[in-house]
This record gives C-alpha cells, sequence and structure tokens, in this order.
RNA sequence: GGGCCCCUAACUCAACGGUAGAGUAUCGGCCUUUUAAGCCGAGAGUUGUGGGUUCGAAUCCCACGGGGCCCA
C-alpha cells in the first residue's frame, strides 16, 4: 500500500475506516449537558464526583500507547480529556486510530484533576459526532496561567476574511470580536427601548434613493418592470414615519453604498438612524455622550478608549468645535462660501479640485485633509454649512448653516445628526439644487426630487431630531480592532477565481 | 485613481543569483497522568500565474491575479 500524504485523503481514509467497523461518522445527535467552562468552574476535589457529558472539536491529541490525552473545545472553552484502553476497551479506545483534529467529538465521563493539575474528563464514553475531512490551521494553543498564548497561528488576512468558518473555529479572539459586536447592538436596542422608542423596518428596495451623498446599487423588479436601489440610508422613510405620528423610532439595518472599500469602508455596513419628534441637535448631542459613555462602560468598566495604541477618555461633556471655526484654524479663510472663493482656497493650500466638485464636496475635502486627523478625543463638530446637508435645518444665527452635528473619535466620524429641516418648500429646493448637481457631474448627488417625501412633509412633520450612527466604525472603536473587516463576519471580497 | 509591501510544504517562517530547509501538522514505530509531551523513522513543494534576462532564477526585470498598508 502507498503512504498516502494528502490530508484530505487521509482523513477519507480515516472516515472509510470507521464505517468499516459499523461506526456512523456523522450520527444524528448526543445530548451535551455540560459545557468546559462551567465544569472547570464547578470541580473543588476529587472528593465530590462531579459527572461530564459534552461536545466539541478536537483541538489537540497526544497519544502514550495505552493511553490518551485530547482537548475538545465548545463555545465556552476547552477541556482536557483523558482516555484509557483498560476503562474503555480496545474498540472503543480504537477510535483513536480514526480521529483527528477538528473532529468534533461527544465526551462522557468524571471530572479529576490529573498529577499537573488539570482538571480533566477521564472518558467512559467517546463518539464520533462529525468527521473533519479538511484540516483546520489549528496551530498550537496552550492555556498558560490566565493568558493562552498561540503558536503558529494563521497570519494569512485574506484567509481570515474569506474563509471565516475556519478563522471562527481558530481564533476564540475572532469569536470575542463578534460576541462584543452583538452586545453593542443588544446595549443599544435596550438603550432606545427605555427611552420609548420603536424599532421599525423600512425598504431596502427604494424607487428613489436619497438620505446621503453616495452612489447607490441600482437593481431591477421584473414584475414591476421598474428599477429599484438598494437604500443609501433609511432617512426619509423614518422621516415618514414621524410624520405619521411614530414619534421616537428606530431602525438597526444593512445600507448599501456603491463605494470603494477600504479598512474604514465596505459596500454594505450597518447603520442605527433614530429620530425623535420634538428634540433638536442639542438634544442629541446629550444623546451620543450618554450612548457611547454606556458602552464604553458596558465594554470597559470605565471611561478610558484605547484603540489602535491611542487613549482617549470619552468623560462627558465633550467640545463642540463649529465647523467653520476649526476650518480658519486650520489656516482656511471661510469668510466667502462661494464654489470661486474656495476653489482658490484649496488651491492656495495645494489641494486638487475637480471641476465637477461643488461648493460642498470642496468645503468636505478641505475639512478631511486638514483637520479630521487630528479629532483624536470624542468632540462634536457642529454648525456645518448648509450646502454640505442639504436636510438639515438651517441655524437661526446664520442662514449659511444647519443645526448639524458630527461626532469624531480617533479621527474619524462616527455619528452625523441634525435638527431635520421640515419646512416643505425649502426642502424642494434643496433637492432641486441637488438635481442641479447630478446634472452636471456629481455622481453622489440624486437624481430625481423624492416627490414622495415631499408629499409627506407637506402634511406637517414636526420639529425633529435624527442621528445616524455606522455600528460598524464604532464597534471598530469599542473591540479596538483596525479593520473594518475584523468587525463584518463575512467582508465584501473579490470574488474567488473558480468559484 | 497614485505609491509602497507581501504571496515558498497543510500552518508559521528560512534560504535573497549556484543542490529549496526548519518547527508544527501528517504518516509508521515505542510509550498507562501528558500538556508547545517525549524518543526513533518517513513522506510532503510546478516557490501565486505567465513571460523575459542569465550557463544557472524562489532570488533580478516586466505583465497579470490575489492580499495588506499609506495617500487621493
Amino acid at each position: 500500500m502507498s503512504v498516502e500524504t494528502n490530508p484530505q485523503a487521509v482523513r477519507r481514509d480515516k472516515l472509510a475506516a470507521l464505517e468499516e467497523r459499523g461506526i456512523d461518522p456523522y450520527p444524528a445527535r448526543w445530548r451535551v449537558d455540560d459545557h468546559a467552562a462551567s465544569l472547570l468552574e464547578a470541580f473543588r476535589d476529587d472528593a465530590e464526583p462531579i459527572t461530564a457529558r459534552v461536545a466539541g472539536r478536537v483541538v489537540s491529541i497526544r497519544s502514550h500507547g495505552k493511553t490518551a490525552f485530547l482537548h475538545v473545545a465548545d463555545a465556552t472553552g476547552r477541556i482536557q480529556v483523558y482516555l484509557r484502553r483498560d476503562e474503555l476497551g480496545e474498540k472503543t479506545f480504537a477510535l483513536l486510530d480514526c480521529l483527528d483534529l477538528g473532529d468534533f467529538v461527544g465526551v462522557a465521563g468524571q471530572l479529576f484533576r490529573t498529577r499537573t493539575g488539570e482538571v480533566t474528563i477521564r472518558a467512559t464514553e467517546i463518539v464520533v459526532l462529525a468527521k473533519s475531512l479538511r484540516p483546520l490551521p489549528l496551530g498550537k494553543v496552550v492555556e498558560g496561567e490566565g493568558e493562552a498564548r498561540a503558536y503558529h497561528q494563521v497570519a494569512d488576512q485574506e484567509f481570515r476574511y474569506r474563509q471565516r468558518y475556519a478563522d471562527l473555529a481558530v481564533h476564540s479572539e475572532s469569536r470575542e470580536v463578534f460576541a462584543d459586536r452583538a452586545r453593542i447592538v443588544r446595549f443599544l436596542r435596550n438603550f432606545l427601548d427605555q427611552r420609548g422608542f420603536l424599532e421599525v423596518e423600512t425598504p431596502v428596495l427604494q424607487p428613489v434613493y436619497g438620505g446621503a451623498a453616495a452612489r447607490p446599487f441600482t437593481t431591477h423588479h421584473n414584475a414591476l418592470d421598474s428599477t429599484l436601489y438598494l437604500r443609501i440610508a433609511d432617512e426619509l422613510y423614518l422621516k415618514r414615519c414621524i410624520v405619521g405620528g411614530l414619534e421616537r423610532v428606530y431602525e438597526i439595518a444593512k445600507d448599501f453604498r456603491n463605494e470603494g472599500i477600504d479598512r474604514f469602508h465596505n459596500p454594505e455596513f450597518t447603520m442605527l438612524e433614530l429620530y425623535q419628534a420634538y428634540a433638536d441637535y442639542l438634544d442629541f448631542m446629550e444623546l451620543a455622550e450618554e450612548m457611547l459613555v454606556g458602552l464604553v462602560e458596558e465594554l470597559h468598566g470605565g471611561t478610558q478608549l484605547t484603540f489602535q495604541g491611542g487613549t482617549v477618555d470619552v468623560s462627558r461633556p465633550w467640545p463642540r468645535l463649529p465647523f467653520l471655526d476649526a476650518l480658519a484654524d486650520a489656516g482656511v479663510d471661510v469668510s466667502d462660501l462661494s464654489r470661486a472663493a474656495l476653489a482658490g482656497e484649496a488651491a492656495r493650500l495645494g489641494i486638487d479640485i475637480a471641476p465637477e466638485e461643488g461648493a460642498g464636496r470642496i468645503l468636505d475635502g478641505l475639512f478631511s485633509r486638514l483637520v479630521e486627523p487630528g479629532l483624536e478625543g470624542p468632540v462634536f463638530v457642529i454648525d456645518h454649512p448648509a450646502v454640505l446637508s442639504p436636510l438639515a435645518k438651517a441655524h437661526p444665527r446664520d442662514p449659511r448653516l444647519v443645526e448639524r452635528f458630527e461626532a469624531y473619535l480617533f479621527g474619524s466620524e462616527w455619528a452625523n445628526a441634525f435638527s431635520e429641516l421640515n419646512d416643505p418648500r425649502e426642502q424642494r429646493k434643496r433637492f432641486e439644487a441637488q438635481v442641479l448637481q447630478a446634472a452636471e457631474g456629481d455622481e453622489e448627488a440624486p437624481n430625481v426630487v423624492d416627490e414622495d417625501f415631499l408629499r409627506a412633509l407637506e402634511y406637517g412633520m414636526p420639529p425633529t431630531a435624527g442621528i445616524g450612527i455606522g455600528i460598524d466604525r464604532l464597534t471598530m472603536f469599542l473591540t479596538d480592532q483596525a479593520s473594518i473587516r475584523d468587525v463584518i463576519l463575512f467582508p465584501t471580497l473579490r470574488p474567488e477565481e473558480g468559484s
């Protein structure tokens, strides 16, 4: 017989050997009574017998001839299993010959402490629950005192993103990030539910897209024979809810933007938007502060937050930095906000401007280049120019500005809020200006006026504040992950060749 | 869109113009409390793909593919 070296073929051979012995390598069920973490917790001494019945993946095997030690990993952790031929019988012990790292097994037995002190299951029963035919890049994991040390772990980011199932199976840190993500979303739901907000669901497929400046994904509905867009924001539908008298609403859902991918952007991402009637942007600054402080306390037990080596204190209140003041401090002359004047300033500062960029885009570009990188700590940038904010209410003290804020952390925006524009006449003018921009080549501007939204505003929308929060980016900050791909289970990647 | 870097065994990495190696994993043997178990032995590679330079290329050059980082 030739020596088989292909790991997958070796495993198929072992699977066949199991079946020859009359063992089903994929049995239907195994009752799980215990988990690794709680067993390790429960064990006191050998005098008090504790029976254990667990299931999980085999992550290490140390065979000693007539005995063997395994580690079995379940969702809660790892526990060692001790097998003895004289206790299990020759036939069951021979299962070891067909066992590979990565196989799922069920184990029953009694807890004891080994000579070296590790709490271990002395197996009276072991069964294969699912044979693994493909080797996982397990590396070696050693649970020392407190910290688990890992050796030869997969370092290839692409592998981790493309085969997240294997990444999760192998890296507990990766599983923890997604557990934390769930905690964050749960916290936000509780936070809003306690304040009387109603969770709603609005269309992903929209005949007219709006609520943000972005290029959409376009699709087609066959039966209606009409073009539909995947939403770039929930905003305009949530405001329709406010018109309808749902005074406090929120939605946590995917938005889609047909744009570039980098470590802060994924084409589909999760957004929390919430709207509250009779509130304004000042109220929402307090809400944003409470929300983030609460989250940092929930995850880190204090107000210190560390991200990629930088640490900030998120204690309230946060400074409020007027948008134009920030630009002026950075050396930009903001006395004239006309396109011509701003283009002149950009040229003077050596920043390239494309001919189709309007005054808003130029301001945005100046801000993101000159101001954003310096906004480490929690800070509100407030009172943006109206040209940047087609859905926000004009500032009572300066008609060039709107009542708006963006919350920044670690040089990156994580929340955007304003007192919502509710004058249907003014909203129509701003929509029409956007359509004009689109005609001039701005691909991020909507190309039609959303007449249905205007109809809703004409029925009357009370004064309202709204805020949008990027959940992915927030999760990056709260879990100290460098890339948005580290907090999205299955991030968008170029399709694999041959798939 | 621009720049820089990476791609070698299943995994982590060496070799940096002259016979592709190590540890882990895998396979065989020994081993009844091991834990990066140990000891003995074995197999494992079209060096991302395609071209070029050279007596000779994993190594130098070009293109393409995939990925990462920085900038726009």
